[in-house]
This record gives C-alpha cells, sequence and structure tokens, in this order.
DNA sequence: TGTACATCAGTGAACGCGCGTTCACTGATGTAC
DNA sequence: TGTACATCAGTGAACGCGCGTTCACTGATGTAC
C-alpha cells in the first residue's frame, strides 16, 4: 500500500514487535527489574548489540513497554464503553451511564489479571533507576478519561444524583478538581471529587488483590469486587434504574 | 540485667541493628529489587562473607526488613489511636471514634511519605524471586486491626450509623466479612465491607500519590487526602458530632 | 582464680554467573542516475 | 534495466562492572571444671 513502506522497513517493524513481545513475556516471567536485554537477544537468538539497532537503551525499551501497557488498558475501557452504549441501544432503551460505569471498572480488572506484569509495569512501585519520560502520559490517561466521560454522558442525560450530602470543594482542592473538569464539562465538582476518589479505590483494590494483601480476607475477590464497584458506582451519583429528577 | 547476656550477644544485636540500618539506607537510594549484601558489606567495612552470620541469605534480610516496616507503621497507627484516646479523655469528653480513624489514616499516610521506601517494600509490587513468608502475617495486619478497633469502639458507643442504603452481603461474600468480623465483635456486616473498601481506597490513594499517578491532577495532594478521608469516614458510618441513635 | 576446650565473628579467596553498552566490521538491501 | 554508492542490520569481541554464596582459616570471646 505504501509506496514508501519496504521489505526492510517491515522486517524491522515487525523485529521490533517481536522483541516487545519477548520482553513482554520475560516481564511476566521476572519482573520489570530484571528485564534484560542480554536474555532478549538470547531468546531471539540474535548478538546483544543487535537490540541496540532497534531500541537506544534499556530505558527506551521500557518506556515503549509502559506505554503499550497503558494504551492496552486504555483501549479496553474505551471499547467497554463503546460497546456497553451500543448493546443497549439494540434494545432501544436507554443507555446506562451506571451499568456502563461498572463494567469498565470490571473490565480494567479483567485486564489487570490476565496482564499482571504489565498492570505491576504501570500500576506498582516506580522502577529504580528509571523516570518515565512525558510521552507516556497521554497513554496514561485514557481510563480516568473514559471514566469522567461516563459520568459527563450521565450528567448531560440527567442521570446523576445531585449528592446534596457532598461538600463543594474550595481552595486548592477546587483548583485541582476544576483542572479534572476540562475532561468532564458539566459535571458538578463534587461528583469529581468522589469520582477522582473511586478511581484511586478502584486501582488500589485492583493492586491489593494481584499484590497479595487481600489473602486471608477478601480473597478471592470476585464478590468483594463486584459489590464493591456497585457501592462506589452509587458513591459517585450513578444511581439505579430511573433518573434522578 | 539479663545474666546469659554477654558482650558477644550485645555486639551481635548491635549489629544485627546496624545492617538493617544500612540496608534501609540503601533501600531508599536504590529500591528493594537493587538491595545487595556485598553493597551493604561494603559500607560496614566488612568482607561480604560475614553478613552471614547475621542473615543467612539475602531474602532472610528482607524479609526482616519487610517485618520491621509493617511493625513500625502498625506501632504508629495503635499509638495515634491510643493517644487520640487519651487527649480526648482530658478534657472530659467523649473520644470521639470518627477524628481517632481519621488521625490514623493521617498517620499512615504520613508515615508512608516519611519511609516511602519502605513501604513501597510492603504496599508495592512484590518482589521478582522473593516470597514472604507466613511470619509477616502478624505485622502486616495491624493497621487493619487498628481501623478495626476503632469501629468496635464506635459501634460500642452507639456512635455508628446503621448505613440504612446499604445492602447485607450474601454467599461468599458474607463468609469473608464473617473472618473480619471476628477482629471487631458487634460491627454490622454492612460496615466492616465498606471498611474494607476505605482501607483500600486508603492504601490505593497514599500509593497513588507516591507512585506519582495523582501527578498533574491533585498533587500535591494533602487537600484531597483530607477531603477524602472525611468522605470514607462517613461513608463507614462514622457520623459528626453527636451519636447516631 | 586459672586453665582447656568449645563456640563464634570476621577474613580473603574463589566459583560461576549476569548485566549494559561500545565499536570496528561484513554483507545485504535500497536509491539515484 | 543496470550500475555505483549509501544506508542499514546484524556480528563478535571487548570493557568494566556487579552480584550471592561457599569454604577453609585465624583469632577473639565465652564456658565448664
Amino acid at each position: 500500500m505504501n509506496a514508501g513502506r519496504t521489505a526492510r522497513d517491515r522486517a524491522r517493524a515487525e523485529l521490533t514487535q517481536e522483541i516487545k513481545d519477548v520482553a513482554r513475556r520475560q516481564l511476566a516471567a521476572d519482573g520489570a527489574e530484571r528485564l534484560s536485554l542480554r536474555a532478549i537477544s538470547r531468546e531471539l537468538g540474535m548478538v546483544s548489540s543487535a537490540l541496540y539497532r532497534y531500541f537506544p537503551s534499556r530505558d527506551d525499551l521500557l518506556t515503549a513497554l509502559i506505554i503499550d501497557a497503558y494504551d492496552a488498558l486504555g483501549s479496553v475501557a474505551e471499547k467497554v464503553s463503546a460497546a456497553e452504549k451500543v448493546s443497549v441501544a439494540e434494545k432501544v432503551s436507554e443507555p446506562d451511564p451506571r451499568s456502563t460505569w461498572i463494567a469498565v471498572c470490571h473490565a480494567v480488572r479483567q485486564w489487570a489479571k490476565d496482564h499482571q506484569h504489565e498492570y505491576m509495569l504501570i500500576y506498582g512501585s516506580p522502577i529504580a533507576g528509571y523516570q518515565a519520560p512525558a510521552t507516556t502520559i497521554q497513554s496514561a490517561v485514557r481510563v480516568a478519561i473514559v471514566l469522567l466521560g461516563v459520568l459527563t454522558r450521565a450528567q448531560r442525560e440527567g442521570r446523576l444524583d445531585p449528592l446534596e450530602a457532598a461538600r463543594e470543594p474550595s481552595g486548592v482542592l477546587a483548583e485541582q478538581v476544576a483542572v479534572v473538569a476540562r475532561a468532564a464539562p458539566g459535571v458538578p465538582a463534587t461528583v469529581l471529587l468522589r469520582t477522582v476518589v473511586a478511581w484511586t479505590q478502584l486501582f488500589g483494590m485492583i493492586s491489593f488483590e494481584l499484590f497479595g494483601q487481600l489473602a486471608r480476607t477478601m480473597d478471592p475477590a470476585d464478590a468483594f469486587f463486584a459489590d464493591t464497584i456497585e457501592q462506589m458506582a452509587t458513591f459517585v451519583g450513578l444511581n439505579r434504574g430511573v433518573a434522578a429528577r
């Protein structure tokens, strides 16, 4: 198709992908800290120095893996959010923001369980000696954007509870919420604040599950997770059934 | 004091402590994965093999550090919980479980900020190739026990909201909550469930703050943290002011 | 209190392993005319 | 379409570094009589 795309280009793209695939496999086996260019080159049957034609350093490979992980998770969340709309629309009933929210949360957890080491790469402790470049940000925010999108839609359709009990943020907090609000026009500050709480809760719960902190209490965590997601959906103002007046 | 305690014993205890101190310092500099017996021995001016008189392997040293970290955090939480009671009692007013809860949460965050790498050691991603032994459990649960203790006291004193809107857990979840209930006699299942949610939220929020996920939104996180802790206190049923009837 | 023996702490050398990165090189693929 | 040159992928050797763990040893500290 692309006239300028030579066999060399194609080989390069393929091998770049293959390197990342092998790296992901090794990530799953040994964790990010132990990711080693030499081990990857060994598995690929190449000499270690050859990898430098593809990634200028180990850190650049890590960055690529991090961006890929954020993008994979982000696109899962986006697809679920979009698919929910469609399937509900086919039933000729209104799309239900609450169940979209819940479906997104479950999909995020499922991805984390299916890609534990990629999850740790992005939501685990920072990797010693590695500083993520700004390039990762736009991929990192995708899940949050999806969640805010669900609320924006709910607000637009009048399906968001007013949260009368919640207090308006003020001072620094109000300013910070205002920044978040740019991704969710029309959604009240009280809801946004609770959304950030729910967001930290979601990932906190997933991390606790994957990192073993729930062992001996809420493990297996399926029932707990499902119940919690319901509670948090209510917490942010996504009510069951009929729209709030 | 102790007749059987020789100079050798004292020297041994001191050096064991010193090894852990140096290890903690290196932890803060390089992270857990890079913790190295050789580097520690170098800093202590000893030969690396000498450390094996104190810790049979690198993993045993890690285990000791993990237990110490859990204990340090646990004892901070316990002290705050106990101190709150006293200071309030001096004012000849009832101890207020809600403010105790809030004080404990703030103390946990403060410890985490002051001991970031020790926090990561216990609440970060698991260390590759390391499996924590069961010995760590009793230290690991101390913070949770403190939080449950606050609620138990609140319940006993009739200061816990009934949470009428919350649904009773059933099935697997009910069984799991029953296990938690052994540490909080008398506290309703609905409250316990929300406590576990608040617990995951607390550590999720702290991890997000330390691991940099709040950058560009809720960072600095002081105001957000304070507001969230208030919200979650209400969420678990710890109401402001007068006791709920 | 003094001596003989047992225990223990710390030494230094060694084993066997792994890593990231650089550099001059060969040979294949692509491009301009 | 064919040739000359430029670009690029992959090689292999090397640099300089780090690690955990074992083992036979010396010399100091503790214990039993």
